[in-house]
Parts: C-alpha cells; sequence; structure tokens
DNA sequence: AAAGGGCTCAACCGCATAATT
DNA sequence: TAATTATGCGGTTGAGCCCTT
C-alpha cells in the first residue's frame, strides 16, 4: 500500500481555509480537518510548529482512521484504490482544496510526484487573500464558444485524475481557459463517461412526456429519471421533436390537453384577464371564477382533463403544471367524497394508494386511464437496472437481493412526513403498495418499476411503508401549500 | 451546384438559491 | 444580517449540418 510520505508536515501553514483540506497521493486520500480553524499568530503558528511527523495508519481499505488527534488537526487518512477518485466518494462541498505543497516539497523528494501532481500541487497552494473567495471567475481572457480536443483532454484528465472538488477552481488547475461554469456543463453534458449516447427510444420519449405532464420544464428533474441523459439533451429533444409530435397527434404540448380545449381554455382566460383588467375594483367572486372554469367541459376519455379540472379549481391562474396538481391534490384531499384515483391520470401518484393493497397491483397500472398508454409498456420494458440509477439527486441506496428484489430507498428511513408528499414521496410510497400487491407482478410507477417476487415487504424490512397514506396526506395537507417552497415539495414533501 | 430554410445541439446567459464570510 | 461567491437550472442563441428547391 503507498503510503502519505512519512515525513510530511504541516507547519508552518496558513489555512486560508479554515476547515478542511483534501489531498489525494496515488492511492491514499488525505484529509486535513481543522478544528477550530487555525488563526493566524504567534500562539497558533507555534502550535502549528509541533504538528510534525505525522504519519499515517495503516487501515483497511475505504475503512476511516484517524490518526492524530492534536489539539486543532484532525488527519484522516482514507486508502483508496487508484481507480478511485475523490468525486467517487461523494465529498461533501468543499469551500476550498488545496494541499501543503511547500511542506510537501519541503519534506519529501519532488521525484516522490508525477508532474501531473507537481502541477496540481502548485496551484492548489495559490490561496487566495481572502478567505474562501475563489479567483476563477473573475473577468479574465477567457475562452468561449465550442471546445477543442485539446480542451476535453485536459478536463477528463483532470476530473478523472483529481475530481471536481471545486469547479471553480477546475480551470486553473486544468489550464483551461474557461470559466468553472463552463467546466462543469461541458463535463455533464458531454464528457461524463456515463453519459447514454444516441437517439431517444420510444420509451424515453413516452417517458419524458409523462414526466413533463407532471413536471412541467423541470429539466433536470426529468433527467434524473433518465439515466444517461442530461437535462440539456433532453430539453433540445422537447424542443426540437417532441413538442412537434404532440401537436401533431392534437395534444398541447405545454398543458398535455387537447390542443382544442388549450386553446379554449386560453380564449378563457384572456377573457376573464379582460375582464378583471377592466374592471379593476370589481372584485370577481372566486365562486363565480371557479364555476366558470368548471364549466369547461372535460372528456371522459381524456382523464388529463380532469386533473386540470381540479388545477383549475384550485388555482385558476395555475402558474406551473406541478403547482397546480398540487393544489388539486389539496382540494382533492379535502373532499373525502371525490375519488382522487379518478381525478389525476396519475392515479399512481399518492392516491393510489388509498386503494386497498389487494388493488395495489393494478392501481396506477390498468386502473389508471392514461393519454400516453404506451407508456404503461414501456415501463414493463424498462429493466430494474436502469432505473435503479435514476435518482441521483436523493440519498438513494439500491438494495439487490438474491430473491430478485430490487428497489430504491429513500433515505433517510421513516418519516411519515414523507409518505405520499411530493412527487417522489408519492411515488415511493405507491411504489412499495404496488409491490405489496398478492401477485408477484411487475409494478410500474412514475418510471419506478419493481419485481417483487419476495415477502420482503411483508417482513417489515421496510416499516414506514405501513403508513395508511390517505390519512397521512390529509393531515399534512392541511397547512398552508402555497407558503411552500415548490422545491421544498419536490425533495422533502409536505411538512408535517 | 448553390442558395435558402429548417433543424439539431452545444454552449452561453441570466436568474435563483445555497454557502460562506 | 448583508455582501459576496459558487453552483445549478431553464431559456435562449448561434454554428453547423441537412434537406429542399
Amino acid at each position: 500500500m503507498h503510503v502519505f510520505p512519512h515525513n510530511a508536515c504541516l507547519l508552518p501553514c496558513y489555512f486560508y481555509c479554515h476547515d478542511l483540506v483534501v489531498y489525494q497521493h496515488h492511492n491514499m486520500m488525505v484529509q486535513f480537518i481543522l478544528s477550530p480553524p487555525l488563526k493566524e499568530g504567534k500562539e497558533s503558528r507555534g502550535e502549528k510548529e509541533n504538528l510534525t511527523g505525522l504519519q499515517p495508519l495503516d487501515c483497511d481499505l475505504f475503512s476511516l482512521s484517524l490518526s492524530l488527534s492534536l489539539s486543532h488537526v484532525l488527519l484522516l487518512l482514507i486508502p483508496i484504490p487508484s481507480s478511485v477518485l475523490l468525486r467517487s466518494l461523494c465529498l461533501p462541498s468543499i469551500p476550498f482544496c488545496t494541499f501543503l505543497s511547500s511542506q510537501l516539497s519541503r519534506n519529501s523528494s519532488p521525484a516522490d510526484y508525477s508532474a501531473d501532481e507537481q502541477e496540481f500541487l502548485l496551484h492548489s497552494s495559490r490561496v487566495s487573500p481572502e478567505m474562501g473567495r475563489h479567483t476563477c471567475c473573475h473577468k479574465q481572457k477567457l475562452r468561449k464558444g465550442l471546445w477543442s480536443p485539446e480542451e476535453d483532454e485536459k478536463l477528463i484528465k483532470h476530473i478523472t485524475t483529481y475530481g471536481h472538488v471545486c469547479w471553480s477552481s477546475v480551470p486553473k488547475q486544468a489550464d483551461l481557459q474557461r470559466c468553472g461554469k463552463s467546466c462543469r456543463l461541458r463535463w455533464i453534458n458531454y464528457l461524463r463517461p456515463d453519459l447514454k449516447r444516441g437517439a431517444f427510444s420510444d420509451q424515453e420519449e413516452d417517458l419524458i412526456i409523462e414526466l413533463h405532464a407532471v413536471l412541467g420544464n423541470r429539466w433536470s428533474q426529468i433527467a434524473t429519471r433518465l439515466p444517461g441523459r442530461t437535462d440539456n439533451e433532453i430539453k433540445n429533444f422537447w424542443n426540437s421533436c417532441i413538442k412537434k409530435k404532440l401537436k401533431q397527434r392534437g395534444i398541447d404540448p405545454n398543458t398535455h390537453k387537447p390542443l382544442a380545449e388549450a386553446e379554449a381554455a386560453e380564449d378563457q382566460a384572456s377573457k376573464s384577464s379582460e375582464r378583471t383588467s377592466s374592471s379593476c375594483d370589481l372584485k370577481v367572486p372566486i365562486a363565480i371564477l371557479e364555476s366558470t372554469t368548471d364549466a369547461v367541459p372535460t372528456s371522459s376519455s381524456m382523464p388529463m382533463l380532469d386533473k386540470h379540472a381540479v388545477e383549475r379549481k384550485a388555482s385558476k391562474n395555475s402558474a406551473t403544471p406541478m403547482k397546480c396538481f398540487f393544489l388539486g391534490q389539496f382540494i382533492a384531499s379535502q373532499d373525502v367524497s371525490s375519488d382522487p384515483a379518478t381525478i389525476f391520470p396519475l392515479a399512481e401518484l399518492s392516491f393510489a394508494a388509498d386503494c386497498s393493497r389487494s388493488h395495489a397491483a393494478t392501481a396506477g397500472l390498468s386502473v389508471c386511464p392514461n393519454p400516453y398508454g404506451r407508456l404503461l409498456e414501456m415501463n414493463q420494458d424498462l429493466s430494474c437496472n436502469t432505473l435503479s440509477t435514476g435518482f441521483p439527486s436523493t440519498p438513494t441506496a439500491v438494495i439487490s437481493t438474491s430473491m430478485g428484489l430490487r428497489t430504491n430507498i429513500n433515505l433517510p428511513p421513516y418519516n411519515p412526513a414523507h409518505v405520499c408528499a411530493g412527487i417522489d414521496g408519492i411515488r415511493y410510497s405507491d411504489a412499495v403498495y404496488s409491490s405489496n400487491s398478492s401477485q408477484s407482478s411487475i409494478s410500474s410507477v412514475g418510471g419506478i418499476e419493481m419485481q417483487n417476487s419476495s415477502p420482503f415487504f411483508d417482513n417489515g424490512f421496510l416499516p414506514w411503508l405501513e403508513l395508511t397514506p390517505d390519512t397521512d396526506t390529509r393531515v399534512q395537507l392541511e397547512g398552508e401549500p402555497e407558503d411552500l417552497k415548490w422545491s421544498e415539495f419536490l425533495e422533502d414533501g409536505f411538512p408535517s
């Protein structure tokens, strides 16, 4: 095992970065965590001078050992295989990344370091005099436009070697005349190794349409459900292809309603806004507006319209589909007599869980009328392997068992407030209920597929799944949804 | 073959939000 | 608490390609 140079020491280093220093040396990642921040001064400098002769402990792969616990400095040594890079270790956002290059060069032979490492150390050690301030985004003569193969190569080499702890420092370290933002974009949209190349499949297309109906133009959210695809790619695909196709099918791509109805609704909206603006002193009673919007005919053949009817009821000026959706959900939750499954074509969301578990296998699937019917078949075609990687934005553990169960578990576990709340919560909870089907079936919910051929869930492995979501939802929804940020809905669901 | 228009897609821009001081 | 900076996201742009005339 390669170890950190034995005689490396920490003095006399000036830690402009107050809390964390990271360095990767061959197969060793070393974190220096300063706690509390060292302050410059005679005393602290003197203390630092005592921090010599640090030596790494031998420890197992991925185990994390505390080799020293001095008054101010903790040294963590994490041996990692050479193939594992910093970026793979899910490091938290680090405000600053540097290492004690001067000390390394003083205490170990420069020959110990490759040219790349020396370069990295050189750049890393250039500490801005302002704490935590980065200089890379200052207006410089930065290149714009298409990336050259040389630039790509530099960026790939840098990222695969050192990871991207801080994008703003990447250009400098990689010797690129680009801003960090540009580097990030280039990596995410083009250079990332896990990107899927080539045309979108029909399945992907349908999934995008379905997700767009729920999420609207939240491309990054949609992209998380399509492994290997970027938000930019999906956005371009939507604007260039799908929009056109939907229009050809007579569906308004913005509202996902039939074009005729979308136009009618638009006319109605413009008329009512005219009325409102022309008589701004006259406050139109909400009830009247509601009855007006409710008068718009809905089609039983297009249950999506029912959803929008609810949306209109909830919000006359629907800002976003997502907002409408939740408001609609809120309204529906207040009305115990309504059957939510008939309100939302995406019945799999939340209220499918309201169905008895004996029906859960079909709730959200065959029971759910879907204007994009092909999706149902599609979901059955998608592999679990693919989907299990589709939620990088949330802490997700993938459990794979020999029993054929493979599912996503949203972490942290058991928070009743998260059940049936927000898109993710809804999806997961429903997926689970579907999985409780008495049949050994494939359930597909909002792009999630679970192959359940085991009694895994029945054994209480995921206890939070036993909640009765309809009740919980109702309780939680009695708050003020409008006071919440929609991103919070998406991420955390309804607060308790 | 050349011109023009449409399409695709990589990249940029501006804004919102989070993090930090 | 305000100011500053980084990051992420969605809208937009524009270069290059392709197809049609």
